[in-house]
RNA sequence: GUGGCUAUAGUUCAAUGGCAGAACACUGGUUUGUGGUACCAGUUACAAGGGUCCGAUUCCCUUUAGCCACCCCA
């Protein structure tokens, strides 16, 4: 559990007795608290960062995405146009505010518009089809925190522009497959659906409407609102009598016109081509207006299969031309990084391993003190990546820290060495210690880190 | 946004209507320029505000935050 605290130091109490009329007029005191749904990333969890990071990026480039960088705020209309005014996530959860120019702006919600934005601004529909981009970072939605969900979050998002064929949708739900699987994230699974083209989910839509129609005293207290706002989510409900109602319901992939159903038919068997764990769910909606056709979302599937989505995406065919762009068709994909995340550890699977220091620097008296900063920098610039604690006095404390960093060589410099310009090397695993020439310092580290390398990784595996 | 549960050192947990303890972690020491273990010592907490009471970390209320369910989603 994490708690939160106000922090009052004693010292401001202090001070407001002296000069009360000041303290507290002037202002309120500072809240050290992280905005609600918002979390530090903290040192010791960035490896796993690290590694989300990397795999994100290295499937990138192995799938032909440029990355594109784009800002974090924009005219809020981008989003509630787009994204679709009557949806939770611009309705409710949209972080929404005027600048002192008097614009009407909103932290992203979402990739998707920004990158479509961008696309038609920079006229990126000259460019030899399809065009492929890829974006890392947080995105913004004022919901109420749980386990997994944070008001800013961070996603990695992919993009492919003016491709129809549904090879692509295989491709990219390959994509969403092979970052779970390079994350180290076992059991996926992805469910896929068609909503169709504009014209067919309307329709599909009404049947269904009507569909429940007929059947409301059947339905629940939450499914009757449901229809009203939100009618295929009735078709999810746990109740028995709503299940019931729901397994007789006309189901959207049953009522999809020629060529969207051809469009579906030829992805499934690309996925089959594929080996991937997926199945149809004809109950799967997402959230935003946008989306057309081919919509899919992975899972981690060990626990119940209520868990949270990792990440989901589909295609929006239209998307480009209502915004005012050349008739693009486009597919996309999002994942949720703190999710990936959350399951990798639940997984236990390997975070990334940055370098560690091999070579630890201690000093001992002034002089050397002064001297091992210049030497420090000495051994950065030769690519031996040092730890030192120059703030420490005592030999003892400062073998200490080099011990626990499980070092493989100590370099020791005191008074004796800074005087005859030399320096002591000590083998953390052997004891042994030897007295090497300042200048032929950097020679003797990288030789010693060859030869003594098999024997230390033994001895320092803990981790 | 609705409902429920929770809140004690950096972390994991105790106890208590009247001095808040432990473990791990951190800092230093066990003689002078040498690590691990062991031993010793030290630093650090009752989320905030209000109420009841002689007295509240403990009981009550509010706020804040976390978690859970709904909603939604990544």
């Amino acid at each position: 559990m994490i708690r939160k605290k106000i922090i009052k130091p004693k010292k401001v109490v202090k001070k407001a007795v002296k000069k009360p009329k000041l303290e507290k007029s002037k202002e309120e005191p500072i809240i050290l608290q992280g905005l609600r749904g918002m979390k530090d990333v903290l040192p010791q969890d960035q490896s796993y960062w690290e590694q989300a990071r990397r795999v994100a990026e290295k499937l990138a480039r192995d799938y032909g995405f440029s990355r594109i960088d784009i800002p974090l705020v924009e005219f809020a209309n981008l989003f509630t146009r787009n994204i679709g005014a009557g949806t939770d996530i611009v309705e409710k959860e949209m972080y929404a505010f005027t600048t002192r120019g008097g614009d009407k702006v909103a932290l992203r919600p979402e990739f998707t518009a920004g990158i479509c934005r961008s696309f038609i601004q920079h006229g990126m529909n000259v460019l030899s089809k399809p065009v492929k981009l890829f974006s890392i970072g947080p995105v913004y939605r004022y919901d109420r925190p749980q386990e997994g969900r944070f008001r800013e979050h961070y996603q990695a998002n992919y993009d492919a522009f003016g491709e129809e064929d549904s090879i692509l949708d295989a491709q990219i739900i390959q994509l969403a497959h092979r970052f779970t699987q390079n994350l180290g994230i076992k059991n996926i699974q992805i469910q896929v659906n068609s909503i169709g083209c504009p014209i067919c989910k309307k329709n599909y839509n009404s049947l269904l409407v009507n569909y429940l129609e007929s059947k409301k005293n059947k339905l629940c207290q939450d499914c009757k609102r449901r229809l009203e706002n939100n009618p295929l989510r009735a078709l999810d409900c746990k109740e028995d009598k709503c299940f019931q109602v729901s397994a007789a319901a006309p189901q959207s992939v049953d009522h999809l016109c020629e060529e969207c159903r051809t469009h579906f038919k030829t992805l499934l068997e690309y996925l089959d081509e594929l080996d991937l764990p997926y199945s149809i769910n004809s109950r799967l909606v997402r959230g935003l207006d946008y989306y057309t056709r081919t919509v899919f979302e992975i899972y981690s599937g060990t626990e119940d299969a209520k868990k949270n989505s990792l990440g989901g995406g589909g295609r929006y065919d239209r998307l480009i031309k209502t915004m005012g762009g050349e008739d693009t068709p486009a597919i996309g994909f999002a994942i949720g990084l703190e999710r990936a995340i959350a399951e990798m550890k639940r997984v236990q699977a390997k975070p990334y391993k940055s370098p560690k220091p091999r070579v630890f620097l201690a000093q001992l008296g002034n002089l050397a003190k002064k001297k091992s900063l210049k030497l420090f920098s000495e051994l950065e610039k030769n690519g031996i990546l040092t730890a030192e604690s120059f703030g420490r006095g005592s030999l003892k404390s400062q073998l200490k820290i080099a011990n626990r960093l499980g070092v493989e060589l100590t370099l020791i410099l005191g008074q004796k060495e800074t005087l005859d310009g030399t320096v002591l090397i000590k083998n953390m695993a052997t004891g042994a210690q030897e007295t090497v020439s300042a200048d032929k310092l950097v020679d003797a580290i990288k030789k010693k880190l060859k030869t003594d390398n098999v024997i230390v990784l033994h001895n320092n595996n803990h981790e």
